[in-house]
RNA sequence: GGGGUCGUAGCUCAGCGGGAGAGCGCUGCCUUCGCACGGCAGAGGUCGUGGGUUCAAAUCCCAUCGACUCCA
């Protein structure tokens, strides 16, 4: 039976959860983004992910309690979205947070009250899972809270122990479960609590945090003990709104009522359907909220869980029958329903709709050519009379097609075929199987890790001075020479030296390790790269150019200066253009990597487009203007907190310590970022775009050159003009009219040039009968003539024209130039004697040291012997005739 | 990061070592009061780009650029 207290609107259960807390002493946490900043998560996928920091201990927030509603996407279970009443891609996590505060007790107490006395829900329902040995849990429920012993259940370690991973903070967690009555249940006997099936909804998830797991799988006692606890705000609404599932909930009823209009489908009648419709309006939710946090659709990474959901979605849209483009409206619909407590999806409506439109629109496209290829597949089976469809088909529609596997069984078995899955399941572990082998192979070997683990364990971490400096007086603290610590090295060997501190910049960030020397009386050392294998200690590499070196040695470290001076006009010149294309394209062109070189710089960025010519310029003439103006560049380390408060931009995905180092162009671009900088943005002096171009689906990649590259392009653009107007005699000015007219001109001379070609043929035919040798049977002719300066393409014609002149017959005509080749035809009518145009050209040809081919009336083939072509010609002259007479005979 | 497929006329594509083609679209003419249909004629191509192999490359090989797609 279904309880249901009265009807309560989502947002009042959040509002009512959120204040709850807060009159509890908690911080009103807002929800992240759903990009998360640790680089191990590809999406925020629970309410603690942007907590995650506090329960490390890497970094300490100023308050010990927090609650928070975090939006959610979470797609390892999207398979079994629609087909259960619980589960969703996209939700609402409600939650509250203690660092190292309280513990279980008010934790348990809070859960309770909340629940039961603020919310009303009937004890008779609920039930309390703990872990099994979980002693002081059962504790604080019965005797504290006051839960009848029968209503709390023991789990194992699979349901009631929380990690966040094989190593880190982790311990027992305790669940409320709501039961919604055994017509929800499976009907199995064994149906209980943990099964599978929808009757024991868990509603709120309790992590009490109070072990840390070492590499060993040992537990060890938190100092500071945690409480992370969530409950989705879906679930918690189904139930108090007397809902049979998530779906029937004032959160995404809305969707599926849209849907239900756009299909002309009604919601209730059909399992099958209604499985669509759910699936469409919580694939909605999550594709609106993923595109306003910035993902694009994309084959990688989060932007590929995005394409996902949406053609899943699309694909569900046709099994409804919808054949146009709907989500674009379904988009709308999300945004009137969730744009109150998310006024970004407003801001970003239209960007979110186009985003959509286009991702359905080359969705689309992708069936179509699948389908193509399926149906002509079928239709070869059908004629070799074979039921099957295999396995290396199948995944050359998945694979290849992005034709998903599940619409491909479903069409074969509605024409009558199978399919071999199995086959297909084998060809998709291989290349699973490549794409981890192909992963291993990155970073450092195990031997250098340790051979760097050693020296940083032994020295400790470099300091880095090179912010300021170029050059300073240091020690050599370490030598590494072919993975090994070494004491000393001599003129000529390669070696790595570790300092005591150090000028030079360790390859980081997309910015190249520095070059440069290091020098003292009894040493030179070239420093070809610098790099940072382990973090804080830096390695330079490079070669003694003369004398020898010792740990110990003082030495002067001068970094290349000039290059370096390159390096930096670069680095700045990225964060200028960066700072364009969000005002060119929109704030969704973010960084997606970079590089940074002293010769070039290159910038990978989110855009779902090629960028136009125009966009090119404008962006290109905006990063000048900043150059132009001469603006400060600052940079200075601050808090991350602060950092954030100040909406310094981070690269999402990175991992980034207590204390960041921020980049500042005046007051108009604001990064994190380690790099080296130009102090004024006039030292960049000139940035040009070099290329622009797609290195993925909604991925581009700019690449430019800044000062003295720059300058170098422009002169070499110069003297290329100066070589065009030389010889095209003319000024500059006039170059373009001037070529249009030497192109036009041109065509018309090849028209000319066809049109006499095609007169003077007449006249090689004249000239080559004139001379041609010509045997004449009862029945035919044969010609045999060499004719020297007949371009290839009209050899053939000749001879067409050639055999109408002695039809029936057959011609055979040389032409030798750097190479012979030859030509053989021979009439329609003659074929049934048994002449054959390319049987009589390889005759010929095989003289000549080459080979040929063709029809058997028309067959072309030469070769390089231009001593024999006479022979060449004498010889298919006497093969034809004797065909010919042997047939007379 | 690792694979796969595709780049041929304005569009959709066939051809996959020896004549660069089809359908649609376009232009003109015939038919019609006019349009659609139909008939006839025609324009339109560096076969993505650059190398190589070959007597011969749209076709095979390599590189490169671009589009699509799967895996991580």
């Amino acid at each position: 039976m279904i309880w249901r207290k009265e009807d309560l609107r989502s947002k009042e259960i959040k509002e009512k959860f959120l204040s709850f807390f807060q009159e509890r002493g908690h911080r009103l946490v807002e929800s992240s983004s759903l990009i998360p900043d640790d680089p191990t998560l590809l999406l925020t996928n629970a309410g603690m992910v942007q907590f995650k920091p506090y329960f490390l201990g890497e970094l300490q927030p100023d308050f010990t309690r927090a609650t928070s509603s975090q939006k959610c996407v979470r797609t390892t279970d999207i398979d079994k979205v629609g087909h259960t009443a619980r589960h969703l891609t996209f939700f609402e996590m409600l939650g509250n947070f203690s660092f190292g505060d309280y513990y279980k007790e008010e934790a348990a107490l809070w859960a309770w009250e909340f629940l039961v006395e603020t919310l009303g829900l009937p004890l008779e329902h609920l039930y309390f899972s703990i872990y099994e040995e979980d002693e002081e849990a059962f504790q604080v429920w019965r005797d504290r809270v006051g839960v009848p012993e029968e209503r709390i259940v023991r789990l194992g370690m699979e349901d009631n122990f929380w990690d966040m991973g094989v190593t880190g903070p982790c311990g027992p967690c305790s669940e409320i479960i709501y039961d919604q009555g055994p017509e929800y249940g499976c009907g199995r006997e064994e149906c209980q609590i943990g099964c599978d099936c929808d009757r024991y909804l868990e509603l709120w998830n309790l992590v009490f945090m109070q072990y840390h797991r070492d590499e060993k799988g040992e537990l060890h006692p938190l100092p500071k003990k945690n409480i992370d606890t969530g409950m989705g705000l879906e679930r918690l609404a189904a139930v108090l709104q007397g809902c049979p599932s998530n779906f029937e909930t004032d959160l995404i009823k809305p969707l599926i009522e849209g849907m239900e209009e756009l299909a002309g489908i009604p919601y209730g009648h059909s399992d099958k359907r209604d499985t669509s419709l759910k699936i469409i309006a919580d694939h909605s939710r999550a594709m609106a909220f993923l595109i306003n946090d910035g993902i694009l659709p994309s084959n990688e990474e989060r932007g590929y869980i995005l394409r996902r959901i949406i053609r899943r979605a699309v694909r569900h849209g046709r099994l409804l029958g919808v054949e146009e483009i709907f989500l674009p409206r379904m988009m709308e619909l999300v945004i009137e329903l969730m744009g109150e407590d998310y006024p970004d999806l407003r801001k970003n409506h239209a960007f979110i709709k186009s985003i959509v439109r286009s991702e359905e629109e080359r969705f689309s496209q992708t069936l179509r050519a699948g389908l193509a290829y399926l149906e002509e597949s079928l239709r070869d089976l059908e004629t070799k009379g074979e039921r099957s469809l295999s396995g290396e088909a199948v995944f050359h529609l998945h694979d290849t097609l992005g034709f998903p596997l599940e619409l491909t069984r479903e069409i074969a078995l509605e024409q009558g075929f199978a399919l071999d899955e199995q086959g297909f399941a084998v060809l998709m572990e291989e290349q699973r199987e490549r794409a981890r082998r192909a992963r291993v192979e990155e970073g450092y070997s195990v031997v250098e890790k340790e051979v760097y683990l050693e020296v940083l364990e032994n020295y400790g971490e470099t300091p880095f001075d090179g912010y300021s400096l170029d050059e300073l007086k240091t020690r050599v603290v370490a030598l590494v020479e072919k993975d090994r610590v070494a004491a000393s090295a001599s003129e000529g060997e390669e070696v790595e030296v570790f300092l005591e501190r150090t000028p030079f910049y360790a390859e980081m960030g997309g910015q190249v390790g520095d070059r440069g020397w290091l020098l003292s009386d009894k040493v030179e050392v070239l420093v070809e790269d610098t790099k940072s294998p382990l973090k804080g200690l830096v390695v330079h590499r490079g070669k003694i150019k003369k004398g020898n070196i010792e740990v110990g040695d003082e030495v002067i470290a001068r970094v290349d200066s000039r290059r370096r001076d390159s390096i930096r006009r670069n680095h700045t010149a990225t964060h200028l253009i960066h700072w364009a294309l969000r005002q060119v394209l929109g704030e969704h062109a973010k960084q997606a990597g970079s590089l940074v070189e002293d010769a070039r710089l290159r910038f990978d960025f989110t855009h779902f487009a090629p960028m136009t010519p125009e966009e090119l310029k404008e962006t290109e003439a905006k990063v000048n203007q900043l150059i132009m103006a001469d603006l400060p560049v600052r940079a200075y380390v601050t808090t991350y907190e602060y950092a954030r408060s100040i909406d310094a931009i981070a690269l999402f995905g990175e991992k980034y310590e207590e204390h960041v180092r921020v980049v500042e162009v005046d007051e108009i671009s604001r990064e994190l970022c380690g790099g080296t900088h130009v102090g004024r943005t006039g030292e960049i002096g000139l940035c040009l775009f070099t290329s622009e171009s797609g290195i993925g689906s909604n991925l581009r990649r700019i690449e430019a050159v800044t000062g003295e590259y720059a300058y170098k392009r422009v002169s070499g653009y110069r003297e290329l003009l100066d070589e065009i107007s030389r010889l095209t005699k003319t000024d500059e000015a006039r170059i373009l009219p001037r070529l249009e007219k030497m192109i036009q001109q041109l065509k018309a001379f090849e028209d000319e040039l066809e049109k006499r070609s095609k007169l003077s043929l007449g006249e090689a035919l004249e000239q080559l009968m004139a001379k041609a040798e010509v045997w004449s049977g009862d029945q035919a002719k044969v010609l045999t003539a060499r004719k020297d300066g007949v371009p290839s393409v009209q050899l053939r014609d000749l001879a067409e024209r050639t055999l109408g002149h002695i039809e029936p017959g057959v011609v055979a005509i040389a032409v030798a130039g750097e190479k012979v080749e030859l030509v053989v035809a021979v009439s329609k009518s003659l074929l049934p004697l048994g002449l054959n145009a390319v049987e009589l050209v390889r005759e010929g040809a095989r003289v000549l040291g080459g080979g040929g081919g063709g029809r058997p009336d028309m067959a072309v083939g030469g070769g390089s012997r231009l001593e024999s072509v006479d022979q060449a010609l004498r010889v298919i002259r006497e093969k034809a005739i004797s065909i010919i007479e042997g047939k007379d005979a």
